[in-house]
DNA sequence: CCATATGCTTCCAACGTTGTAATCTTCAGC
DNA sequence: GCTGAAGATTACAACGTTGGAAGCATATGG
């Protein structure tokens, strides 16, 4: 049986509560005693239940992160940042992959597991702005991305229509016109995809440039493959194009290879960017312009939040929203204008 | 304040007990009396709370991670692995990074945190051969990599020799000859590092070539950008080679963009090959040829082996080693002979 | 119809910790 | 040297659950 407060109070002669008031920096302590007792709890490698702290003091010091899939290099990347921002506040993190898949999501969201952590942060997929209402639960949570806005909760988000219509323009402005929206979800909103979409049209509106539906591509799924596939299409169409703003770096960097094995020249013949940044489009070649969403500033100020709201801190401020900032990257893949021979 | 049994055994009009039962499944309870309860349960909406069951049962069903670091690709995918194995048997798991430093292995291998999970799952890299002893810890654990063996624990890991010596023999077969050991430790003897070069030097012996101490590059950390560093270096020095047996995917993603830009074809010029078969090598330009060490063994044989120690199904089994089995893949890194005017 | 076995349910205690309130100690101030 | 306040420590109960054993019903066999 593992050593308890109990053994503890006993090597130093105190009572087991004096052992925990040390233990948590209570004040009111003699220096004398307060050194008896960490003597005895060094000797007798003494480490607190946690599940009993967990119990009777209603705090764990975990909280929870809900994500799609940590194959993909964005959350694997903002998991990264979570963690590293929760541990310097003495947290530890439980991830749960979804899957994306809406009733999962709700089934982890409502499952008993809710119930060990402080807080959650959940980052949908599966779940749109129609149920708002279901992610109403009584842990402290704060939402992460873009699936649902004014909902109950505080939300942390990057600016996707401002990051698209940035990255558009940064093509319109290295003289592209024919620009596919690559990754699009026509039936959505918003949404990542739908919220990026909109960027792109009011780059090509401010531009005097007509929006035309067939230069939206529809990528369902957003890995690398997906990307790849799409693009395979696009060139059997036989669309033209002379710019690509594709809506994650997975699929652009998928699409590029397709492109490149079919004879096209990045950025020469075809210039692309990308969407959050993730290591690979500095190594990748050409390297992927892309907007860089501020995951950083996410991952702080979403575990800022939640533990404002765990601490109740925030117990009187409503639902806030926070976006953070980004930024455009600029690399290889948009660095040349076009060839002149292809107006 | 929450729902508790005593609230649901109010409803249902049974005891806190009978509650648990039906809960927990124990044999010998009424169908109707169980319909009572879990109607109860249903209306109510009842939670178990888990740091009580812990506390109580001393199982959390939560079981730690440890990796050096989940932006690196292969233990973002081993990490998706062991969850959703876990997941399968009804387990969470925390994840926590080290950073591959020592001490902070050691902090978190004997940290509070391992009383509150009911297994680890270790997969060192600061520590080595020599720390054996300090990683035995009451918590059952497995460990994963290659930096201690024979230690006091069970232990999950690939085969790096062969498989590096398969790799060796893969760019052999295709007739290259001046191949670099990419990524090489020269002081490790274990390690993946060591093994992967002890791997090397067997395929050469086999082959009747000589270990030529030159070709083996030192690159400490193993990212895309200490590839690409530690191959500038190469191409700088003039050294000549015809091929790289890069230690893993992410080196050899690196120095790959390295060679090309240096106007190195691949695979005619330089034939180069990693390891780990991290999903991007699927993508990259060419795609990279490399071993597939078997990470979905690995992680459902960890997660296994942990939980029969908890279940104390293992309990009299001496500590076990298992070595996952390999595969090279072959792709466009490794495609071609070399040039005939190369020799 | 009773004795006995078996199925089902309940009672009690305990897991290890911390909040509250009470008690004991120390020391300043007069 | 006494009073009172502040400092230091302790007793007790409780957090919500489950293991063990006891108790009560119901069925089985004679």
């Amino acid at each position: 049986m593992a050593i308890t407060m109990r053994d503890v109070a006993q090597a130093a002669d105190v009572s087991i509560k004096t052992v925990s008031n040390v233990i948590n920096d209570h004040p009111n302590i003699k220096a004398e005693t307060r050194e008896r007792v960490l003597l005895a709890i060094e000797k007798l490698g003494y480490q607190p239940n946690l599940s009993a702290r967990g119990l009777r003091s209603g705090r764990t010091d975990v909280i929870s992160l809900i994500i799609p899939d940590l194959k993909n290099a964005y959350f694997a990347e903002l998991a990264d940042a979570v963690m590293t921002a929760a541990s310097k506040r003495g947290k530890v993190v439980i991830i749960e992959q979804s899957g994306g898949a809406r009733a999962r999501e709700l089934e982890i969201l409502h499952g008993p597991r809710m119930r060990m952590v402080d807080g959650v942060l959940y980052s949908a997929l599966g779940l749109g702005q129609e149920d708002a209402g279901l992610i109403d639960i009584p842990t402290p949570m704060v939402l992460l991305g873009e699936r649902i806005f004014h909902g109950p909760t505080d939300h942390v988000t990057m600016q996707n229509i401002e990051a698209s219509q940035a990255a558009t323009e940064h093509l319109l402005q290295r003289g592209r016109t024919r620009l596919l929206a690559f990754g699009a979800h026509r039936n959505e909103v918003i949404g990542s995809a739908g919220l990026r979409l909109e960027g792109y049209r009011r780059a090509l509106q401010n531009a005097g440039l007509d929006y035309r539906d067939e230069l939206a591509i529809d990528v369902q799924s957003w890995h690398r493959a997906d990307g790849a596939q799409a693009m395979r299409q696009v060139l059997e169409s036989g669309l033209d194009f002379d710019g690509v703003v594709a809506f994650n770096d997975s699929i652009a960097l998928g699409a590029m290879r397709v492109m490149q094995d079919a004879g096209l020249r990045i950025p020469e013949d075809v210039a692309i960017i990308g969407f959050d940044d993730i290591d690979e489009t500095r190594y990748s070649l050409p390297t992927l312009s892309t907007v860089d969403p501020g995951r950083q500033e996410i991952a702080e100020t979403a575990v800022a939040m939640l533990l404002e709201r765990i601490d109740g801190a925030a117990e009187a401020t409503p639902a806030r929203e926070f976006a953070a900032g980004f930024k455009v990257i600029s690399r290889e893949s948009t660095a040349i204008r076009p060839a002149q021979d292809s107006a």
